[in-house]
DNA sequence: TAGCTGTGTGTCATTTACACACTTTCAAAG
DNA sequence: CTTTGAAAGTGTGTAAATGACACACAGCTA
Protein backbone atom coordinates (compact mmCIF):
# COMPACT_ATOMS: atom_id res chain seq x y z
CA UNK A 1 0.00 0.00 0.00
CA UNK A 2 2.53 3.09 1.07
CA UNK A 3 5.62 1.41 -0.64
CA UNK A 4 5.17 0.67 -3.86
CA UNK A 5 3.29 4.08 -4.26
CA UNK A 6 5.20 6.42 -6.68
CA UNK A 7 3.93 9.65 -4.97
CA UNK A 8 5.84 9.27 -1.79
CA UNK A 9 6.21 12.82 -1.04
CA UNK A 10 3.83 13.01 1.68
CA UNK A 11 3.58 9.16 1.98
CA UNK A 12 4.10 8.63 6.04
CA UNK A 13 5.55 4.94 6.28
CA UNK A 14 3.18 2.76 8.39
CA UNK A 15 5.94 0.73 9.70
CA UNK A 16 9.20 2.34 10.64
CA UNK A 17 9.24 4.96 13.39
CA UNK A 18 11.84 7.16 15.06
CA UNK A 19 11.81 7.98 18.65
CA UNK A 20 13.81 10.48 20.24
CA UNK A 21 15.36 10.39 23.69
CA UNK A 22 16.69 14.34 24.36
CA UNK A 23 18.78 14.75 27.23
CA UNK A 24 19.12 18.01 28.98
CA UNK A 25 20.79 19.22 31.74
CA UNK A 26 20.28 21.89 34.25
CA UNK A 27 23.34 22.07 35.91
CA UNK A 28 22.49 19.36 38.56
CA UNK A 29 20.84 16.47 37.39
CA UNK A 30 20.72 14.85 33.83
CA UNK A 31 17.10 14.94 32.20
CA UNK A 32 15.22 13.56 29.75
CA UNK A 33 12.22 14.94 28.02
CA UNK A 34 8.98 13.27 27.64
CA UNK A 35 5.66 13.68 26.14
CA UNK A 36 2.63 13.09 28.14
CA UNK A 37 -0.61 11.25 26.76
CA UNK A 38 -3.14 12.76 28.97
CA UNK A 39 -5.46 11.00 31.12
CA UNK A 40 -6.73 8.00 29.47
CA UNK A 41 -10.64 7.74 29.46
CA UNK A 42 -10.60 3.81 30.59
CA UNK A 43 -7.38 3.87 33.25
CA UNK A 44 -7.85 7.48 34.46
CA UNK A 45 -3.51 7.36 34.56
CA UNK A 46 -1.59 8.78 31.80
CA UNK A 47 1.40 7.42 30.53
CA UNK A 48 4.52 8.94 29.32
CA UNK A 49 6.99 8.30 25.92
CA UNK A 50 9.97 9.52 24.52
CA UNK A 51 9.14 11.71 21.31
CA UNK A 52 9.05 10.21 17.69
CA UNK A 53 6.68 10.04 14.52
CA UNK A 54 6.44 7.91 11.72
CA UNK A 55 9.01 9.01 8.72
CA UNK A 56 8.10 9.89 5.52
CA UNK A 57 9.17 7.83 2.72
CA UNK A 58 11.35 10.47 0.86
CA UNK A 59 13.01 11.19 4.20
CA UNK A 60 16.19 9.50 5.40
CA UNK A 61 16.30 7.98 9.07
CA UNK A 62 18.38 11.30 10.67
CA UNK A 63 16.43 13.37 8.85
CA UNK A 64 13.24 11.94 10.65
CA UNK A 65 15.01 12.64 13.38
CA UNK A 66 16.05 15.79 13.11
CA UNK A 67 12.15 16.71 11.89
CA UNK A 68 11.33 15.36 15.50
CA UNK A 69 13.14 17.56 17.09
CA UNK A 70 12.80 20.81 15.29
CA UNK A 71 8.82 20.26 15.14
CA UNK A 72 8.86 19.67 19.14
CA UNK A 73 11.58 22.22 20.26
CA UNK A 74 11.94 24.60 17.32
CA UNK A 75 15.62 24.00 17.42
CA UNK A 76 17.89 23.18 14.50
CA UNK A 77 21.44 21.33 14.71
CA UNK A 78 20.47 18.83 17.47
CA UNK A 79 23.12 16.76 18.38
CA UNK A 80 21.68 13.32 17.13
CA UNK A 81 23.22 9.89 17.00
CA UNK A 82 21.22 6.96 16.19
CA UNK A 83 20.97 4.50 19.19
CA UNK A 84 19.73 0.94 17.21
CA UNK A 85 16.28 -0.25 15.71
CA UNK A 86 13.88 -1.79 18.34
CA UNK A 87 11.54 -4.20 16.54
CA UNK A 88 9.93 -6.35 18.95
CA UNK A 89 6.55 -7.36 17.23
CA UNK A 90 4.88 -6.62 20.76
CA UNK A 91 6.67 -3.90 21.59
CA UNK A 92 3.46 -1.59 21.60
CA UNK A 93 1.15 -4.10 22.83
CA UNK A 94 0.76 -3.01 26.07
CA UNK A 95 -3.58 -2.63 26.81
CA UNK A 96 -2.67 0.68 28.75
CA UNK A 97 -0.34 1.84 25.56
CA UNK A 98 -2.88 0.80 22.54
CA UNK A 99 -5.93 3.30 23.73
CA UNK A 100 -2.89 6.27 22.98
CA UNK A 101 -1.46 4.82 19.79
CA UNK A 102 -5.19 5.08 18.39
CA UNK A 103 -5.21 8.74 18.76
CA UNK A 104 -1.81 9.08 17.23
CA UNK A 105 -1.76 7.02 14.26
CA UNK A 106 -3.83 5.76 11.47
CA UNK A 107 -3.10 2.56 11.63
CA UNK A 108 -2.68 1.93 15.23
CA UNK A 109 -2.35 -1.88 14.67
CA UNK A 110 0.36 -1.82 12.42
CA UNK A 111 3.55 -3.41 13.31
CA UNK A 112 6.75 -0.84 13.54
CA UNK A 113 10.34 -1.03 13.65
CA UNK A 114 11.59 2.08 15.86
CA UNK A 115 14.99 3.50 15.18
CA UNK A 116 15.85 5.00 18.61
CA UNK A 117 18.33 8.28 18.31
CA UNK A 118 19.56 10.63 21.60
CA UNK A 119 20.14 13.94 21.49
CA UNK A 120 21.69 16.98 23.60
CA UNK A 121 19.93 20.01 23.81
CA UNK A 122 21.26 22.69 25.89
CA UNK A 123 18.65 22.71 28.27
CA UNK A 124 17.87 26.48 28.68
CA UNK A 125 17.68 27.05 25.45
CA UNK A 126 14.28 25.45 25.27
CA UNK A 127 12.12 25.47 27.70
CA UNK A 128 8.88 23.61 27.10
CA UNK A 129 6.58 25.60 29.31
CA UNK A 130 6.61 28.61 27.08
CA UNK A 131 6.58 26.05 23.84
CA UNK A 132 3.27 24.77 22.00
CA UNK A 133 3.67 21.67 23.80
CA UNK A 134 3.36 23.30 26.95
CA UNK A 135 0.45 20.99 28.11
CA UNK A 136 1.76 17.62 26.89
CA UNK A 137 5.90 17.89 26.88
CA UNK A 138 8.48 17.90 29.85
CA UNK A 139 11.41 17.91 31.34
CA UNK A 140 12.20 14.75 33.94
CA UNK A 141 15.50 13.52 35.89
CA UNK A 142 16.61 10.81 35.12
CA UNK A 143 16.44 9.38 38.55
CA UNK A 144 13.14 9.98 38.67
CA UNK A 145 11.81 8.81 35.60
CA UNK A 146 9.69 5.48 36.46
CA UNK A 147 8.27 3.13 33.56
CA UNK A 148 7.76 4.50 30.21
CA UNK A 149 5.11 3.71 27.72
CA UNK A 150 5.55 1.01 24.67
CA UNK A 151 9.54 -0.16 25.12
CA UNK A 152 10.52 3.25 25.55
CA UNK A 153 12.16 2.35 29.07
CA UNK A 154 14.30 -0.41 27.16
CA UNK A 155 15.59 2.81 24.93
CA UNK A 156 15.82 5.40 27.39
CA UNK A 157 18.13 2.37 28.97
CA UNK A 158 19.91 1.92 25.69
CA UNK A 159 20.01 5.36 25.40
CA UNK A 160 21.57 6.34 28.40
CA UNK A 161 24.40 3.43 28.05
CA UNK A 162 25.34 4.87 24.83
CA UNK A 163 25.45 8.26 26.26
CA UNK A 164 28.19 7.19 29.05
CA UNK A 165 30.21 5.38 26.71
CA UNK A 166 30.79 8.16 24.18
CA UNK A 167 30.89 10.68 26.70
CA UNK A 168 34.23 9.02 28.03
CA UNK A 169 35.56 9.21 24.33
CA UNK A 170 34.17 11.94 22.78
CA UNK A 171 33.38 15.42 24.41
CA UNK A 172 30.12 15.81 23.25
CA UNK A 173 29.00 17.08 27.16
CA UNK A 174 29.42 20.00 25.70
CA UNK A 175 26.51 19.80 23.86
CA UNK A 176 24.65 20.38 27.32
CA UNK A 177 25.87 23.07 28.34
CA UNK A 178 25.99 26.82 27.57
CA UNK A 179 28.85 28.16 25.93
CA UNK A 180 30.41 29.68 28.52
CA UNK A 181 31.15 27.02 31.73
CA UNK A 182 32.74 26.92 34.68
CA UNK A 183 34.76 23.46 35.20
CA UNK A 184 32.55 22.71 38.11
CA UNK A 185 29.58 22.73 35.90
CA UNK A 186 31.09 20.19 33.63
CA UNK A 187 32.39 18.03 36.20
CA UNK A 188 28.86 18.00 37.80
CA UNK A 189 27.79 16.76 34.42
CA UNK A 190 29.99 14.20 34.05
CA UNK A 191 29.05 13.00 37.61
CA UNK A 192 25.59 12.95 36.62
CA UNK A 193 26.40 11.17 33.40
CA UNK A 194 28.19 8.31 34.87
CA UNK A 195 26.47 8.68 37.69
CA UNK A 196 29.25 8.26 39.75
CA UNK A 197 31.34 11.00 41.98
CA UNK A 198 34.78 11.63 40.50
CA UNK A 199 37.14 13.20 42.38
CA UNK A 200 37.78 17.48 41.67
CA UNK A 201 41.33 17.46 41.75
CA UNK A 202 41.82 14.68 38.61
CA UNK A 203 38.89 15.96 36.86
CA UNK A 204 40.45 19.05 36.58
CA UNK A 205 44.06 18.26 35.40
CA UNK A 206 42.31 15.23 33.15
CA UNK A 207 40.08 17.89 31.40
CA UNK A 208 42.39 20.75 31.45
CA UNK A 209 45.23 18.24 30.15
CA UNK A 210 43.06 17.83 26.83
CA UNK A 211 43.62 20.94 25.60
CA UNK A 212 40.01 21.60 24.45
CA UNK A 213 39.06 24.38 26.89
CA UNK A 214 40.14 27.41 26.27
CA UNK A 215 40.03 29.86 29.03
CA UNK A 216 38.26 32.66 29.11
CA UNK A 217 38.91 36.46 30.94
CA UNK A 218 35.52 36.49 32.67
CA UNK A 219 33.81 35.00 35.57
CA UNK A 220 30.93 34.21 36.83
CA UNK A 221 28.49 37.14 38.48
CA UNK A 222 26.09 37.14 40.78
CA UNK A 223 26.96 34.03 42.76
CA UNK A 224 27.37 34.21 46.53
CA UNK A 225 30.57 32.84 46.94
CA UNK A 226 34.08 33.00 45.13
CA UNK A 227 33.10 33.48 41.66
CA UNK A 228 34.37 30.81 38.88
CA UNK A 229 36.82 31.04 36.29
CA UNK A 230 34.39 30.59 32.31
CA UNK A 231 35.61 28.43 29.59
CA UNK A 232 34.57 27.55 25.98
CA UNK A 233 35.01 24.58 24.36
CA UNK A 234 37.64 24.93 21.65
CA UNK A 235 36.74 23.32 18.31
CA UNK A 236 39.56 23.71 17.03
CA UNK A 237 42.05 21.97 19.22
CA UNK A 238 39.49 19.12 19.69
CA UNK A 239 39.30 18.78 15.69
CA UNK A 240 43.27 18.63 15.88
CA UNK A 241 43.24 16.39 18.87
CA UNK A 242 40.20 14.20 17.52
CA UNK A 243 42.46 13.57 13.70
CA UNK A 244 45.60 12.78 15.59
CA UNK A 245 43.51 9.94 16.76
CA UNK A 246 42.24 11.08 20.35
CA UNK A 247 39.96 8.40 21.86
CA UNK A 248 40.21 8.38 25.44
CA UNK A 249 38.74 10.76 28.41
CA UNK A 250 39.93 7.90 30.57
CA UNK A 251 37.19 8.24 33.24
CA UNK B 1 -1.25 -4.36 2.48
CA UNK B 2 1.01 -5.88 4.97
CA UNK B 3 1.14 -3.93 8.24
CA UNK B 4 -2.87 -4.07 9.02
CA UNK B 5 -3.31 -7.89 7.93
CA UNK B 6 -4.19 -9.90 10.95
CA UNK B 7 -3.05 -13.07 9.55
CA UNK B 8 0.78 -12.31 9.98
CA UNK B 9 2.56 -15.30 10.04
CA UNK B 10 3.75 -15.88 6.88
CA UNK B 11 3.73 -12.53 6.08
CA UNK B 12 7.13 -10.64 4.69
CA UNK B 13 7.41 -6.98 5.93
CA UNK B 14 8.43 -5.27 2.83
CA UNK B 15 9.35 -2.21 4.17
CA UNK B 16 12.09 -3.54 6.87
CA UNK B 17 15.14 -6.24 6.48
CA UNK B 18 18.79 -7.31 8.07
CA UNK B 19 21.83 -7.09 6.84
CA UNK B 20 23.98 -9.78 8.57
CA UNK B 21 27.78 -8.82 8.36
CA UNK B 22 29.69 -12.12 8.80
CA UNK B 23 33.25 -12.54 10.49
CA UNK B 24 35.67 -15.24 10.08
CA UNK B 25 38.92 -15.38 10.99
CA UNK B 26 41.49 -18.37 9.20
CA UNK B 27 44.13 -17.98 11.41
CA UNK B 28 45.77 -15.40 9.50
CA UNK B 29 43.62 -12.71 8.38
CA UNK B 30 39.72 -11.54 8.91
CA UNK B 31 37.14 -12.74 5.81
CA UNK B 32 33.71 -11.71 6.04
CA UNK B 33 30.75 -14.14 3.93
CA UNK B 34 29.72 -12.16 0.92
CA UNK B 35 27.10 -13.69 -1.55
CA UNK B 36 27.23 -13.16 -5.30
CA UNK B 37 24.51 -11.88 -7.39
CA UNK B 38 25.70 -13.82 -10.56
CA UNK B 39 26.62 -12.72 -13.87
CA UNK B 40 24.79 -9.94 -14.45
CA UNK B 41 22.88 -9.82 -18.15
CA UNK B 42 22.66 -6.17 -18.88
CA UNK B 43 26.21 -5.58 -17.52
CA UNK B 44 28.27 -8.64 -17.47
CA UNK B 45 29.71 -8.03 -13.83
CA UNK B 46 28.27 -9.68 -10.62
CA UNK B 47 27.44 -7.83 -7.41
CA UNK B 48 28.71 -8.57 -4.50
CA UNK B 49 26.95 -7.96 -0.98
CA UNK B 50 26.06 -8.98 2.47
CA UNK B 51 23.86 -11.51 3.75
CA UNK B 52 19.99 -10.50 3.93
CA UNK B 53 16.29 -10.95 3.80
CA UNK B 54 13.32 -9.09 4.54
CA UNK B 55 11.75 -9.85 8.06
CA UNK B 56 8.72 -11.48 8.62
CA UNK B 57 6.17 -9.82 10.43
CA UNK B 58 5.88 -11.91 13.65
CA UNK B 59 9.42 -12.44 14.30
CA UNK B 60 11.64 -9.68 15.77
CA UNK B 61 14.63 -8.21 14.50
CA UNK B 62 16.98 -10.67 16.44
CA UNK B 63 14.99 -13.78 15.10
CA UNK B 64 15.22 -12.51 11.59
CA UNK B 65 18.78 -12.24 11.64
CA UNK B 66 19.66 -15.43 13.12
CA UNK B 67 17.32 -16.88 10.77
CA UNK B 68 19.09 -15.73 7.88
CA UNK B 69 22.45 -16.96 9.72
CA UNK B 70 20.60 -20.28 9.84
CA UNK B 71 19.43 -20.37 6.37
CA UNK B 72 22.94 -19.74 4.97
CA UNK B 73 25.32 -21.06 7.17
CA UNK B 74 23.35 -24.08 9.11
CA UNK B 75 24.51 -23.11 12.41
CA UNK B 76 22.50 -22.04 15.37
CA UNK B 77 23.62 -19.68 18.29
CA UNK B 78 26.34 -17.68 16.25
CA UNK B 79 27.78 -14.58 18.22
CA UNK B 80 25.01 -12.01 17.07
CA UNK B 81 25.04 -7.95 17.63
CA UNK B 82 23.30 -4.95 15.95
CA UNK B 83 25.11 -2.33 14.45
CA UNK B 84 22.21 -0.27 13.40
CA UNK B 85 19.57 0.68 11.22
CA UNK B 86 20.15 2.02 7.65
CA UNK B 87 17.75 3.90 5.77
CA UNK B 88 18.76 6.09 3.09
CA UNK B 89 16.22 6.55 0.61
CA UNK B 90 18.47 6.05 -1.98
CA UNK B 91 19.96 3.14 -0.31
CA UNK B 92 19.04 0.77 -3.14
CA UNK B 93 19.09 2.92 -6.26
CA UNK B 94 22.42 2.09 -7.92
CA UNK B 95 21.56 0.92 -11.44
CA UNK B 96 23.75 -1.62 -11.09
CA UNK B 97 21.35 -3.47 -8.41
CA UNK B 98 18.18 -3.01 -9.04
CA UNK B 99 18.28 -5.49 -11.79
CA UNK B 100 19.39 -7.69 -8.84
CA UNK B 101 16.75 -6.69 -6.40
CA UNK B 102 14.30 -7.48 -9.01
CA UNK B 103 14.93 -10.99 -8.74
CA UNK B 104 15.05 -11.11 -5.14
CA UNK B 105 11.68 -9.23 -4.06
CA UNK B 106 8.49 -9.02 -4.34
CA UNK B 107 8.22 -5.76 -4.49
CA UNK B 108 11.79 -4.43 -5.86
CA UNK B 109 10.50 -0.42 -5.78
CA UNK B 110 9.72 -0.68 -2.22
CA UNK B 111 11.58 1.63 0.20
CA UNK B 112 13.25 -0.84 2.77
CA UNK B 113 15.09 0.12 6.22
CA UNK B 114 17.38 -2.18 7.24
CA UNK B 115 18.81 -2.96 10.45
CA UNK B 116 22.22 -4.41 9.94
CA UNK B 117 23.75 -6.71 12.59
CA UNK B 118 27.48 -8.21 12.60
CA UNK B 119 28.51 -11.95 13.65
CA UNK B 120 31.38 -14.23 14.43
CA UNK B 121 31.82 -17.86 13.51
CA UNK B 122 34.14 -20.16 13.60
CA UNK B 123 35.14 -20.15 10.03
CA UNK B 124 36.13 -23.54 10.30
CA UNK B 125 33.04 -24.51 11.10
CA UNK B 126 31.41 -23.57 8.12
CA UNK B 127 32.73 -23.63 4.52
CA UNK B 128 30.53 -22.67 1.82
CA UNK B 129 32.24 -24.53 -0.66
CA UNK B 130 30.53 -27.64 0.95
CA UNK B 131 27.40 -26.43 1.53
CA UNK B 132 24.30 -25.24 -0.69
CA UNK B 133 25.22 -21.79 -1.54
CA UNK B 134 28.62 -22.97 -2.91
CA UNK B 135 27.74 -20.94 -6.17
CA UNK B 136 26.68 -18.00 -4.31
CA UNK B 137 28.34 -17.34 -1.26
CA UNK B 138 32.18 -17.23 0.04
CA UNK B 139 34.74 -15.98 2.07
CA UNK B 140 36.79 -12.87 1.25
CA UNK B 141 39.57 -11.30 2.81
CA UNK B 142 38.26 -7.85 4.55
CA UNK B 143 40.94 -6.29 2.84
CA UNK B 144 40.17 -7.04 -0.33
CA UNK B 145 36.68 -6.24 -0.48
CA UNK B 146 36.33 -3.28 -2.65
CA UNK B 147 32.99 -1.95 -3.68
CA UNK B 148 29.85 -3.68 -2.29
CA UNK B 149 26.09 -3.61 -3.60
CA UNK B 150 23.61 -1.35 -2.20
CA UNK B 151 25.13 0.39 1.02
CA UNK B 152 26.94 -2.83 1.93
CA UNK B 153 29.98 -0.67 2.08
CA UNK B 154 28.74 1.84 4.42
CA UNK B 155 26.94 -1.42 6.36
CA UNK B 156 30.61 -3.33 6.20
CA UNK B 157 32.39 -0.52 7.40
CA UNK B 158 29.99 0.15 10.57
CA UNK B 159 30.16 -3.47 11.53
CA UNK B 160 33.98 -3.52 11.45
CA UNK B 161 34.61 -0.62 13.55
CA UNK B 162 31.74 -1.69 16.00
CA UNK B 163 33.94 -4.75 16.14
CA UNK B 164 37.31 -2.79 16.57
CA UNK B 165 35.50 -1.02 19.69
CA UNK B 166 33.95 -4.00 21.14
CA UNK B 167 36.67 -6.43 20.93
CA UNK B 168 39.07 -4.10 23.20
CA UNK B 169 36.16 -4.33 25.78
CA UNK B 170 34.77 -7.90 25.61
CA UNK B 171 36.68 -11.01 24.47
CA UNK B 172 34.00 -11.95 21.93
CA UNK B 173 37.07 -12.47 19.74
CA UNK B 174 36.68 -16.10 21.07
CA UNK B 175 33.69 -16.52 18.86
CA UNK B 176 35.99 -16.56 16.16
CA UNK B 177 38.75 -19.16 17.50
CA UNK B 178 38.62 -22.92 17.73
CA UNK B 179 37.91 -24.35 21.12
CA UNK B 180 41.53 -24.42 21.26
CA UNK B 181 43.50 -22.08 20.23
CA UNK B 182 47.40 -20.67 20.83
CA UNK B 183 47.96 -17.33 22.15
CA UNK B 184 49.97 -16.49 19.13
CA UNK B 185 46.50 -17.24 17.55
CA UNK B 186 44.56 -14.90 19.51
CA UNK B 187 47.42 -12.66 18.66
CA UNK B 188 47.06 -12.46 15.37
CA UNK B 189 43.33 -12.09 15.25
CA UNK B 190 43.74 -9.32 17.34
CA UNK B 191 46.13 -7.91 15.12
CA UNK B 192 43.89 -8.43 12.16
CA UNK B 193 40.67 -7.37 13.54
CA UNK B 194 42.65 -3.94 15.37
CA UNK B 195 44.67 -3.41 11.54
CA UNK B 196 48.12 -2.69 13.70
CA UNK B 197 51.18 -4.46 15.06
CA UNK B 198 50.72 -5.36 18.70
CA UNK B 199 53.66 -6.28 21.07
CA UNK B 200 53.71 -9.37 21.35
CA UNK B 201 55.03 -9.89 25.20
CA UNK B 202 53.08 -6.87 26.02
CA UNK B 203 49.57 -8.43 24.39
CA UNK B 204 50.84 -11.67 26.42
CA UNK B 205 50.68 -9.78 29.65
CA UNK B 206 47.75 -8.17 29.73
CA UNK B 207 45.77 -11.26 28.60
CA UNK B 208 47.26 -13.72 30.61
CA UNK B 209 46.56 -10.97 33.31
CA UNK B 210 42.94 -11.45 32.63
CA UNK B 211 42.92 -14.87 33.59
CA UNK B 212 40.18 -15.87 31.72
CA UNK B 213 41.88 -18.39 29.53
CA UNK B 214 42.48 -21.71 30.92
CA UNK B 215 46.19 -23.47 29.49
CA UNK B 216 46.00 -27.15 28.87
CA UNK B 217 47.96 -29.86 29.03
CA UNK B 218 48.63 -30.03 25.38
CA UNK B 219 50.67 -28.51 22.80
CA UNK B 220 49.97 -27.75 18.87
CA UNK B 221 51.20 -30.85 17.27
CA UNK B 222 53.31 -31.73 13.65
CA UNK B 223 54.62 -27.64 13.21
CA UNK B 224 57.38 -26.98 12.14
CA UNK B 225 58.78 -24.55 14.99
CA UNK B 226 58.30 -24.88 18.67
CA UNK B 227 54.95 -26.22 19.58
CA UNK B 228 52.84 -23.72 21.57
CA UNK B 229 50.76 -24.15 24.63
CA UNK B 230 47.10 -24.87 23.83
CA UNK B 231 44.60 -22.63 26.06
CA UNK B 232 40.75 -22.82 26.14
CA UNK B 233 38.68 -19.79 27.20
CA UNK B 234 37.45 -19.84 30.66
CA UNK B 235 34.04 -18.58 30.32
CA UNK B 236 33.39 -18.93 33.96
CA UNK B 237 36.01 -16.37 35.03
CA UNK B 238 35.04 -14.26 32.59
CA UNK B 239 31.71 -14.12 34.24
CA UNK B 240 32.93 -13.25 37.79
CA UNK B 241 35.52 -10.85 35.65
CA UNK B 242 32.39 -8.91 34.18
CA UNK B 243 29.70 -9.26 37.25
CA UNK B 244 32.71 -6.87 39.07
CA UNK B 245 32.47 -4.60 36.28
CA UNK B 246 35.60 -5.61 33.73
CA UNK B 247 35.55 -3.49 30.77
CA UNK B 248 38.88 -3.05 29.44
CA UNK B 249 41.49 -5.19 27.41
CA UNK B 250 43.32 -1.73 27.07
CA UNK B 251 44.92 -2.32 23.29
C1' DT C 1 33.95 41.49 60.62
C1' DA C 2 32.59 36.79 61.09
C1' DG C 3 30.93 33.02 58.85
C1' DC C 4 29.79 30.46 54.96
C1' DT C 5 30.33 28.43 50.46
C1' DG C 6 32.44 26.99 46.57
C1' DT C 7 37.10 27.74 44.11
C1' DG C 8 41.45 26.38 43.20
C1' DT C 9 45.73 24.02 43.84
C1' DG C 10 50.32 19.96 44.56
C1' DT C 11 52.50 15.72 45.88
C1' DC C 12 53.39 11.16 46.35
C1' DA C 13 52.70 6.21 45.77
C1' DT C 14 51.10 2.95 42.65
C1' DT C 15 49.93 1.20 38.40
C1' DT C 16 50.19 0.79 33.70
C1' DA C 17 52.33 1.41 29.10
C1' DC C 18 55.91 0.60 26.32
C1' DA C 19 60.29 -0.63 24.23
C1' DC C 20 63.46 -4.03 23.62
C1' DA C 21 66.76 -9.23 22.54
C1' DC C 22 67.92 -13.67 23.34
C1' DT C 23 67.19 -18.73 24.12
C1' DT C 24 64.32 -22.85 23.30
C1' DT C 25 62.12 -26.29 20.68
C1' DC C 26 60.87 -28.89 16.86
C1' DA C 27 60.71 -30.58 11.92
C1' DA C 28 62.64 -30.94 7.66
C1' DA C 29 66.41 -31.10 4.60
C1' DG C 30 70.68 -32.64 3.47
C1' DC D 1 72.93 -37.41 12.56
C1' DT D 2 73.70 -32.75 11.96
C1' DT D 3 72.40 -28.48 10.43
C1' DT D 4 69.16 -25.00 9.62
C1' DG D 5 65.07 -22.37 9.63
C1' DA D 6 60.97 -20.77 11.91
C1' DA D 7 58.22 -19.50 15.41
C1' DA D 8 57.62 -19.90 20.68
C1' DG D 9 58.50 -18.19 24.84
C1' DT D 10 60.44 -15.24 28.43
C1' DG D 11 62.09 -10.45 31.95
C1' DT D 12 63.43 -5.91 32.89
C1' DG D 13 64.00 -1.04 33.05
C1' DT D 14 61.96 3.50 32.05
C1' DA D 15 58.40 6.80 31.31
C1' DA D 16 53.80 8.18 31.74
C1' DA D 17 49.26 8.08 33.73
C1' DT D 18 46.38 7.47 37.46
C1' DG D 19 44.27 7.74 41.97
C1' DA D 20 44.17 9.18 46.65
C1' DC D 21 44.24 12.87 49.44
C1' DA D 22 43.52 18.25 52.49
C1' DC D 23 43.71 22.97 53.02
C1' DA D 24 43.98 27.99 52.17
C1' DC D 25 41.59 31.71 49.84
C1' DA D 26 38.14 34.71 47.57
C1' DG D 27 34.04 36.82 47.67
C1' DC D 28 29.40 37.16 49.27
C1' DT D 29 25.97 37.93 53.04
C1' DA D 30 24.28 39.21 57.24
Amino acid sequence: MNSVNKNKALELNPNVSVDCVIFGFDFDQLHCLLIDSGLSKTTGRSRLAVPGDLIYDNETLDEAANRVLKELTGIDNIYLEQVGAFGDPNRMGKESDKEWLKSLRAEPDARVITVAYFSLVKMHDFNPEASSFAESAGWAPIKEIDELAFDHSQILECALSQLKRKIKIQPIGFNLLPQKFTLSQLHKLYESILNKPLDKRNFRRKILNLQILTPLNEKQVGVPHKPSQLFEFNEENYQKLSSEGFDNFGF
